[in-house]
DNA sequence: CTCCGGGGTT
DNA sequence: AACCCCGGAG
């Protein structure tokens, strides 16, 4: 049987044995593992917890303190879901436990539903990650290729079942996924599942799950102005949609797509250039420094503010604006 | 340097 | 099917 696993790792979200997991820990966890690596995430996890120790808390907080915090991990519309989200269970002054109730909070979806209400109610879902779809392709011999494999595997899922203590048997498979049945050299010799893994029998367990062409990233180019007056520069608030939402930045130009026969990137030095890599494109921006005349009157637009290097520490700063405050000495 | 993993929304 | 970001592995 399938659902015979130990949970091997202590992690600050996790319950002690015996005890009963904070729904706020493990949703919170949840969120930032979703694009982010456990190690990462534990310091993230353990600064969060300790500015805002409860749900009561963290629903009032800003979204501008939130992203401060959540600054570096990306994806920065979850830190609004997740507001979004907890004002509302705030409101219902109840926390949602299952997973019909909880797919319905923007932000959380099959995955995170049922994360939650496995591990902190014992309610029987299997979340379905991607440590889970590698162990069950492999263990199911299952070549459909990504992404349509996560369907089969959902479904699959619910026909196992999630045994009698639904949150130990979805943590267990998880760790046995990052930890055991590693995308890379899976450690087979050491599997508690060896003997039932299809995939092992086979010896097809190297290439699955299979996922179907990688297509080239588009590169696309601009220009970042740092303009500086006394030891301050210019800063600006991005848009509340698209890329990079609600955080802060230099002003830049528009970053257009390299034509096809175009002349690809100037001559700038590394000192002047950043190249960032998001997720369907690769951005590269050559800085252009600006020195402003005292004499020289700036007309700032609203989302705009002259700081300091020091005063930048308190506005929210993607990576890819990082990289470029991190070249300044003024 | 390049490649890749990781859920949810629209 | 496209969009949303970063860090770790190799």
């Amino acid at each position: 049987d399938l659902r015979l696993l130990l949970v091997v790792r202590t992690l600050p979200w996790r319950a002690l044995p015996g005890a009963i997991a904070n729904p706020y820990y493990v949703y919170l966890s949840e969120v930032m593992l979703q694009q982010t690596t456990v190690p990462t995430v534990i310091s993230y996890f353990n600064r969060f917890i300790t500015k805002w120790p409860t749900i009561e808390a963290f629903s009032r907080a800003t979204l501008d303190e939130i992203l401060l915090e959540w600054q570096g991990l990306g994806y920065y519309s979850r830190a609004k879901n997740l507001k979004l989200a907890i004002e509302k269970i705030i409101k219902e002054n109840r926390f949602p436990q299952s997973h019909e109730a909880l797919i319905h909070y923007p932000g959380i979806g099959d995955y995170t539903s049922k994360a939650i209400a496995s591990i902190c109610f014992d309610q029987p879902v299997l979340p379905v990650d991607g440590n889970v779809i590698r162990v069950f392709a492999r263990i199911f011999n299952i070549s459909t290729p990504l992404p349509a494999l996560k369907k089969e595997i959902i479904i699959k899922a619910e026909q196992v079942g999630a045994g009698k203590r639904p949150g130990d048997f979805a943590q267990a498979l998880m760790d046995l996924g990052s930890l055991i049945c590693k995308p890379k050299n899976p450690k087979c010799d050491e599997c508690p599942l060896m003997s039932l893994c299809d995939g092992y029998k086979n010896k097809t367990y190297q290439s699955l799950p299979v996922r179907l062409e990688k297509i080239n990233k588009p590169m696309r180019y601009g220009t970042a102005y740092v303009i500086q007056n006394h030891g301050q520069i210019i800063i600006e608030k991005r848009s509340d949609k698209g890329l990079l939402a609600n955080l802060w930045g230099v002003p830049t130009s528009g970053w257009n797509l390299f034509l096809k026969d175009e002349k690809k990137i100037g001559n700038a030095q590394d000192k002047e250039r950043v190249k960032h890599v998001f997720t369907h494109f690769t951005l590269y921006l050559d800085i252009h420094y600006i020195k402003i005349f005292p004499c020289e009157v700036v007309k700032l637009k609203s989302n705009q503010k002259f700081v300091t290097l020091d005063e930048i520490q308190n506005y929210a700063l993607p990576t890819l604006m990082k990289k470029i405050v991190q070249k300044l000495d003024l």
